[in-house]
RNA sequence: GCCCUGGUAGUAUAGUCCGGCCUAGUAUAGGCGGCUGUCGCCCGCCCGACCCGGGUUCAAAUCCCGGCCAGGGCGCCA
């Protein structure tokens, strides 16, 4: 953690009954003589002498403030030349009709307050002009999220979330909340963080999975956007150990069912984000797919022929490496799903075909060559699941809750989990996973 | 857990292979001064760095060893 080690001296203004009238975006040519308030961040300074241009970027934009040596107040021509980059201030002033301002209207001020002083010189270039790497970003990360790039990393998140939540809520979902710290450690496969919980040991939850599962007997079709957390050590540019994960079981439906959901989920988030974030999606120099549905439905079995047809050794009955899924997304660039998954790559609950117990009715949605979204048709049936519990090397005594739940009335159902952040890498372009959480938490990095 | 690469001013880089002309170059940021229409303004001056420890050598940013930190990949990852 590098620190600067620069001084503030400047003495901040009060707040008092300033407040904002008007957004950057908002300052226009028709506001001509009118008086505004303006409040943000300081972006650039150009002093040419006899006139000074202040740039103050807020939520929305940026406009310009410029303060005329001459025809200005010298207190006002005094407080501006105090100003450095990435102060917060208010200003209050006329708008003037101007051709060669940005955007043909600028603020000439009348006062200016200081509230809140950026130390200098600042530890990275918001601009993007001379770039830092993800490391000092992540280090002043609140510096770092005022950039044009990062703004629009997060707007995108967030016409995810609000699209996800309008979808999901319209075709009947209810949203719920389940426990993230937890009892046990068997449900198998990834690591979990233990904690410290009064004088027991708990968990951090990996997935919501078999809360879901449970609630499906009381609502039928359930959804949970929420943390998750892997303590694994993976050290790679789409490895986080706190995620989030969108979360849907159905009660009534098969893994196809469940699927028409995800390709229709993904068809609108798609849809939203073009229709909403094309200023952001210019500014990170991406362009996001309207997705055709059905999206492409590809066998196991028909992945495995493909790779080997690639020259990629690789046999029936092994997971998929990753870089044998890079050639594959090589192959398929877009939506794709993997179905008939071997029943022993998959974990317990998913259900075995009734026709063939080798393969399940688990599927992959695709993104290119990233896992966007794993699912398939639950076990429904105590006693079959009690026998993949067994299976795969669990203990029944540790999921005695869980199992209870089979004992009253649990009807047939299937679901699926998206991964947030590879969908956002995806549809913004950006390439390390890490850019798109506000503050990630990595196998090393804890901090901020 | 394994493998690869790297660590030079606030930031980003050149120099490292092949030790000495390095008193460590450049850009940007920062400070000071000049400039009345900038929009990556411009011009001048200034400030500021070889990750830490040990070794080799007449001489180490450069070579060797150890440590720490970072990036990436693999494995792992319901």
């Amino acid at each position: 953690m590098r620190l600067n080690s620069g001084v503030i001296k400047m003495k901040t203004d009060e707040l008092g009954d300033w407040r904002r009238t008007h957004y950057s975006t908002d300052i226009n040519p028709q506001l001509d003589g009118k008086q505004v308030v303006v409040m943000g961040w300081v972006r650039e300074i150009r002093d040419l002498g006899g006139i000074r241009f202040i740039i103050l970027q807020d939520r929305k934009g940026t406009v310009q403030i410029t303060v005329p040596q001459d025809a200005a107040d010298q207190k006002i021509v005094a407080k501006s030349g105090l100003l450095h980059r990435q102060d917060c201030i208010a200003v209050k002033g006329a708008v003037k009709k101007m051709d060669k301002a940005p955007r043909g209207a600028e603020i000439v001020p009348d006062n200016i307050k200081i509230l809140g002083a950026a130390k200098q010189p600042l530890p990275l270039d918001i601009t993007g002009r001379t770039p830092a790497e993800i490391d000092v970003r992540l280090d002043f990360r609140v510096l770092d999220l005022r950039s044009d790039r990062s703004q629009a990393i997060f707007k995108v998140r967030h016409v995810v979330l609000e699209a996800v939540r309008e979808f999901l809520s319209k075709n009947g979902f209810l949203e719920v909340n389940t426990p993230k710290i937890i009892a046990s450690a068997t449900e198998g496969g990834a690591a979990l963080f233990p904690i410290v919980y009064f004088e027991r040991e708990a968990f951090l939850a990996q997935s919501p999975q078999l809360y879901k599962e449970q609630l499906v007997i009381d609502f039928e079709k359930v959804y949970e956007i929420g943390p998750a957390y892997r303590a694994e050590k993976s050290h790679t540019r789409r490895h986080i150990t706190e995620f989030m994960s969108i979360d849907i079981e159905q009660a009534f439906a098969t893994a196809e069912d469940v699927m028409n959901v995800a390709e229709k989920l993904m068809y609108n988030v798609c849809k939203k984000v073009n229709e909403e974030c094309q200023e952001e999606l210019k500014i990170l120099k991406h362009k996001v797919p309207e997705p055709k549905v059905p999206f492409k439905r590809l066998t196991y079995t028909q992945v495995v022929e493909e790779l080997q047809a690639k020259g990629i050794e690789i046999h029936w009955g092994e997971d998929i490496p990753t870089p044998a899924f890079r050639t594959l997304g090589a192959i398929h660039p877009y939506f794709y799903f993997i179905t008939e998954w071997p029943s022993n790559l998959k974990p317990f609950y998913i259900k075995p075909r009734q026709d063939n117990p080798e393969i399940s009715e688990g599927f992959d949605l695709m993104w290119s060559w990233i896992e966007i979204a794993s699912g398939g048709t639950r076990v429904h049936d105590k006693e079959v699941l009690l026998k993949r519990l067994k299976e795969q090397g669990l203990h029944p005594e540790s999921f005695k809750y869980h199992l209870q739940a089979f004992d009253y009335g649990m009807p047939p159902h299937a679901g699926w989990a998206i991964g947030l952040e590879r969908l956002v890498m995806m549809l913004t372009g950006i390439k390390n996973i890490r850019e798109v959480v506000l503050y990630p938490r990595d196998r090393f990095r804890l901090t901020p």
